[in-house]
DNA sequence: CCCCAGGTCCCAT
DNA sequence: ATGGGACATGGG
């Protein structure tokens, strides 16, 4: 069992932030945590969250956690620019991180959430799942029958995506930038690969929320904190606010 | 019946 | 370069 301790690390939060569709919530505070071929389970306690996995493992948990990365200064930073509406969302959120995916499956879930919403996401994502919650390879995935899981127009999306990742080694896919080689990655997924699959802090994805935002509380200006080295986790603390101001993470 | 969902494609100006 | 309709599927 590991044992993680840190500041600004929230379970349920990052768990309804949008970023990740593979944890299962069990009970209050644990969830099965679908990553490294693996299920396991991760319980949030006063001393820290638990990990069910050995030792050995902790440097890649530490890493998925992104507990390189100094949360505090990011919301720092955000106070400094005097914005009401990201301040609240920050004190609302402030155990959300961007956590390290692994990049292949962020590529296949966010083509599949475009015009698609979080519970669908996450039927449609689970049901791609291999035996063991283990998520599919990209030549796994091209010999399977995506018929019937729901993914509607996208099946071709998958597909292309498939062989832009078979065509190119692992380096270079984790030092690529021009995602919309695939079909149906645009500008808006394009932002979520490279923020939740490669950790560019500075990318934002500009969805129906964010464009709510921008008309609700920001007179139809784009905010301040979109030029920030960290906008993308500011992004990620008002869709996570805004989200919850409007009743909808109940239904995730 | 409508509108919406972490949009994008494609064609018409 | 920009605008708008079409697009699968399911929920409200």
């Amino acid at each position: 069992m590991i044992k993680i301790k840190t500041n600004h690390l929230n379970l349920d939060q990052i768990a309804d932030s949008g970023q990740v569709f593979r944890w299962e919530k069990k009970a209050p505070g644990v969830y099965a945590v679908s990553a490294f071929d693996n299920v396991t389970e991760i319980s949030a306690s006063p001393e820290g969250i638990f990990v069910d996995s050995p030792e050995k493992d902790r440097k890649r948990w530490e890493n998925y956690f992104d507990l390189d990365t100094d949360y505090s200064l990011i919301l720092f930073e955000g106070r400094r620019m005097s914005d009401p509406f990201l301040s609240a969302a920050m004190e609302y959120g402030n155990g959300i991180r961007i956590l390290r995916q692994d990049l292949w499956e962020v590529i296949i879930s966010f083509l599949v959430s475009q015009n698609n919403n979080i519970p669908r996401i996450r039927k449609i994502l689970a049901g791609l799942e291999e035996p063991g919650g283990r998520f599919p390879t990209a030549a796994e995935l091209l010999s399977k029958n995506l018929g019937s899981l729901g993914l509607g127009y996208r099946d071709r999306y998958l597909e292309s995506a498939a062989k832009w990742w078979l065509s190119r080694t692992v380096t270079e896919a984790a030092e690529a930038s021009g995602f919309q080689d695939i079909l149906g990655v645009g500008a808006k997924v394009e932002q979520c690969i490279r923020l939740y699959g490669q950790h560019k802090l500075d990318s934002v994805p500009v969805d129906t929320w964010i464009r709510k935002i921008r008309e609700e509380d920001y007179n139809g200006k784009i905010p301040e904190w979109a030029g920030s080295r960290f906008a993308g986790a500011y992004q990620q603390y008002v869709f996570y606010y805004k989200r919850a101001l409007k009743g909808e993470l109940k239904k995730n």
